[in-house]
RNA sequence: GGUAGGUUACCCAAGUGGCCAACGGGGGCAGACUGUAAAUCUGCUGGCUUACGCCUUCGAUGGUUCGAAUCCAUCACCUACCA
C-alpha cells in the first residue's frame, strides 16, 4: 500500500498541493519533514497526528525529518491563533527544545539503516543569518499583499481586538525558510502539518521554486475536532500531554478509555497503526455492542503502548480495571497496590487520623479533588463524594484510623471517574 | 497628540447610589438515567462557616456619601474616529 492510500483510507489527508504529482514522486522514497515548535517543555496529544504521520512515512520507506522549532517557536505562530502570544524566554525555549527533542526522539526510528529519520533544530541555520541578509535573500521574495491575504494573517488583521505584530506576521517567512532550506541541504521535498499550517507551507513550497527552482509538496493533515465540538485534547484540567510527569499514564489512558462514541472509530485510524482490517473488525464490534467499549479499549492501550511503553500501559489498564470494576470490596491488598500511584496518591500524617480524625471536607481538600472546604461539603451535599467506594452523606464525617483500607490507604472519589488515594504515613 | 466609548466573576454579558456576591447565557462541577457513552432532566458554580452570619470582589488608587459595581478625580490598558 502507498503512503497515500494509507493516509486516504485514515481519512488522514486535509489538502494536498498536488496529488497526481506527489503521489508520482512518492513512489520512490521521499524525504520529508514536519516541524513541532517548542511551545512547552513536552508535546502533547494534539502534536501526535502529524508525528505519527511522520512515522507512517518512515514506515514505508520514506525519510522523515523531525524539526525542532528553536528559531520558529522564539516568535510564535500567529496561525489559528486568535490572540499575539507571549514571547517565551530564552531560557524556557532551551529548555522546552530540550525535552521535545526527546520526545520526538522517541517516536521515530533513529536507527534503521535503509531511512532512518533526522532530528533538526531551524535555530541552527537561522542563527547566523543577519537582518539584512535575510531582509535581502528571502523578504524579497514574498509580496505583502499576497501574505496580507492569507487565512491566518487576515484573520487577525480583521479582529480589531486581537491585531498582529510585526513578528508573528513574519512568522510564515521563517517556516519558508526553513523549507527552502531544507529542500537545499536534504533534499527535502515534502512538508506535512496540520490543515492550520497550510499558509506557511505553500509560502515555503513557492521560496524554493524561487530560490532553486525546484518543485516541492506540501500535505495537511486534518485537524482532529471532537463529536460534540469541543477542541480536542483539552480537557478541563488542560491539556493531556505526552510527558508522564505532566500527565500521568493513568490519566493518558483514561483520557482515550473515555472518548466519545462518535469519535473513537476515527482515532483508532488517526492515532493507531491498527491495520484497515482490525479497525474495521473493532467496528463492526462497536456497532454491534457499543456498551462493551472494545473499540475504546484497544484505543486506549494502542495510544498509551506507543507513548508510555507496554509496562507503563499494563499498570494504567490494570488500576483502570480495579477501580471501574463493581466488586472493589473484594480486592486484594497487593491489587489494590497497583492502584496506588497510578491515581493521583497525596500523603498525610498518621497521626492526623488518630482519635477524632481530620474532617472529610479537609482531606477533599488536601487531596485536591475539591477546590475549598465550601465546594466540598457541597459535592459531599450533592452525593458527589465516595470514600473507599462508597458514598458519603455527611459534610461533616471525619476520616479516623478505621477508614483505612489495609491500614493504609483511604480512597476517595469525587464524581464517577475523579479517584485519589491518600496515603497515610 | 485630539475627541468619543469601553474595562463586571472561567468566558460572553446585564446592572448607572441601598432590594448586589451581583440578572441571563455559555462553560465547568455534581446528581438521576446509562456503558467510566451521547442526549435529556435537576442542583451547584467568590472565600470562611453546621448555621445565623462574616469577609473579599465589578481595571488601579484616592475622594464624595450614613451607604458605591453604580457619582467625582487621577492613573493604566483597550477600541473607534480625527491628526
Amino acid at each position: 500500500m502507498s503512503i497515500l492510500d494509507e493516509l486516504n483510507w485514515r481519512g488522514l489527508v486535509a489538502d494536498c498541493t498536488d496529488t497526481v504529482e506527489l503521489t508520482k514522486r512518492l513512489a520512490a522514497p521521499t524525504t520529508l519533514y514536519c516541524g513541532f515548535d517548542p511551545t512547552a517543555d513536552s508535546l502533547h496529544v494534539g502534536n501526535l497526528v502529524p508525528l505519527l504521520g511522520l512515522r507512517r512515512f518512515q514506515l514505508l520507506g520514506h525519510h522523515p525529518i523531525a524539526l525542532a522549532g528553536g528559531a520558529t517557536g522564539s516568535i510564535g505562530d500567529p496561525s489559528g491563533k486568535s490572540a499575539e502570544r507571549q514571547l517565551l524566554t530564552k531560557e524556557v525555549l532551551d529548555r522546552n527544545i530540550a525535552s521535545v527533542r526527546q520526545q520526538l526522539a522517541r517516536l521515530l526510528d533513529f536507527d534503521t539503516k535503509q531511512n532512518p529519520a533526522r532530528l533538526v533544530d531551524n535555530a541552527s541555520w537561522t542563527a547566523d543569518v543577519s537582518y539584512l541578509d535575510f531582509l535581502r535573500d528571502i523578504g524579497k521574495h514574498f509580496s505583502v499583499n499576497q501574505m496580507v491575504a492569507k487565512e491566518s494573517v487576515r484573520a487577525r488583521m480583521e479582529d480589531r481586538e486581537a491585531g498582529i505584530s510585526y513578528t508573528e506576521f513574519s512568522y510564515m517567512l521563517l517556516q519558508a525558510f526553513d523549507f527552502y532550506v531544507l529542500a537545499r541541504d536534504h533534499h527535502c521535498e515534502l512538508q506535512i502539518g496540520g490543515s492550520d499550517q497550510w499558509g506557511n507551507i505553500t509560502a515555503g513550497i513557492e521560496l524554493t521554486r524561487k530560490k532553486l527552482g525546484k518543485r516541492v509538496f506540501g500535505l495537511t493533515l486534518p485537524l482532529i475536532t471532537n463529536a460534540d465540538g469541543t477542541k480536542f485534547g483539552k480537557t478541563e484540567a488542560g491539556a493531556i500531554w505526552l510527558d508522564p510527569k505532566r500527565t500521568s499514564v493513568y490519566r493518558f489512558y483514561q483520557f482515550w478509555i473515555n472518548t466519545d462514541d462518535r469519535d473513537v472509530i476515527r482515532y483508532l485510524k488517526f492515532f493507531t497503526f491498527l491495520s484497515q482490517e482490525a479497525v474495521t473488525a473493532l467496528e463492526s464490534k462497536h456497532v454491534a455492542n457499543p456498551a462493551a467499549r472494545e473499540a475504546h479499549t484497544a484505543l486506549a492501550r494502542e495510544v498509551t503502548n506507543l507513548i508510555h511503553g507496554e509496562a507503563a500501559t499494563q499498570e494504567a489498564m490494570s488500576a483502570s480495571l480495579i477501580l471501574f470494576s463493581s466488586n472493589f470490596e473484594s480486592v486484594s491488598e497487593s491489587t489494590f497496590n497497583e492502584v496506588v500511584g497510578e491515581v493521583p496518591t497525596k500523603e498525610i500524617g498518621k497521626a492526623k487520623l488518630e482519635g477524632a480524625g481530620i474532617p472529610l471536607v479537609e482531606l477533599l481538600v488536601h487531596s485536591g479533588l475539591c477546590p475549598s472546604k465550601g465546594q466540598a461539603r457541597k459535592d459531599i451535599e450533592g452525593g458527589g463524594v465516595n470514600l473507599n467506594n462508597v458514598r458519603e452523606p455527611s459534610a461533616t464525617r471525619a476520616v479516623t484510623m478505621n477508614d483505612l483500607l489495609f491500614g493504609k490507604h483511604v480512597l476517595l472519589r469525587k464524581g464517577k471517574k475523579n479517584y485519589v488515594v491518600v496515603t497515610a504515613k
